[in-house]
DNA sequence: CGACTTTGACCCGCGC
DNA sequence: GCGCGGGTCAAAGTCG
């Protein structure tokens, strides 16, 4: 029986050493991930500010010029086709319902089933303003039955309900980056003043990926919360590297 | 009682 | 023209 117990013994060792192994590549895995997105992120900060000067400069040369053609130097409007964005969130996978908390009142008009997923899409309408615009659909992955895909179409034509997702001063946002997802994916941790958190997937094509960060380096919020993050970070250690 | 959800019916675009 | 599928409407039900 000694040698039996013995045996196991050594058994367990082994195994809690091929784990820890596999722990600490994971690990690798995620520093060079953060390396590389904080990296990325002082290069489009960089691309911003030159593009900010460009555009600062030129404005100025054509108003110096004529200032009865001001008019014209306005930025060319947008399309006014809907713009539409995914965003996934990760919900315990018990939980039935469709509810995602984003700070605007929804109002559910409808549900289907559709064909390539076998869990009912909600549509929603923004209630905080009858004559607000954007719509929502909300559906839980095939593949993946606690994340939640949210389909905004649309831009709200007023402000938020309550405070962005909740975050506060005293509980910044911490960004990660989801090493599963293989497309350009950004996944945000967010966690509210009850210390809940729900973790948001941005899915971005390749055309808005530019916009949409330009957008979040605008946003001193996001800026100071992901310098947060980075500094609180227990994995990354650039002197480490 | 008002706001919201549920759910079946209806509408409309698209492919064949 | 027809059928299919996604999106919307609206009446009934539910909840606080």
């Amino acid at each position: 029986m000694g040698s039996e117990e013995c045996v196991s013994d050594r058994n367990k060792v082994h195994n809690l050493k091929v784990e820890l192994e596999r722990l600490s590549k994971e690990n690798e895995g995620l520093k060079r991930m953060i390396s590389a997105m904080y990296s990325n992120y002082e290069i489009l900060e960089g691309h911003l500010k030159r593009k900010r000067a460009d555009e600062e400069g030129s404005i100025a040369m054509v108003l110096s010029h004529d200032s009865s053609q001001r008019q014209m130097t306005r930025p060319i409007a947008p399309p006014t086709r809907p713009m539409e964005r995914n965003v996934f969130v990760r919900t315990d996978a018990r939980d039935a319902g469709l509810t995602v908390k984003d700070g605007y009142q929804w109002r559910k008009y409808g549900q289907k089933v559709t064909k390539d997923n076998p869990s009912p899409r909600s549509y929603f309408r923004c209630s905080t303003d009858p004559s607000c615009p954007v719509k929502r659909k909300v559906q839980r992955c095939a593949e993946d039955e606690s994340v939640l895909m949210v389909t905004y179409e649309g831009e709200h034509t007023h402000g938020l309900v309550g405070g962005m997702h909740g975050c506060k001063a005293s509980s910044p946002c911490s960004v990660s980056v989801n090493p599963v997802r293989p497309s350009i994916t950004t996944d945000l941790t967010l966690s509210d003043t009850n210390h809940k958190t729900t973790t948001v997937y941005q899915n971005f094509t390749n055309s808005n990926m530019e916009e949409y960060v330009a957008s979040l380096a605008r946003d001193p919020n996001f800026v100071s919360a992901l310098a947060t993050s980075v500094a609180r970070s227990s994995i990354y250690h650039p002197n480490q590297a």
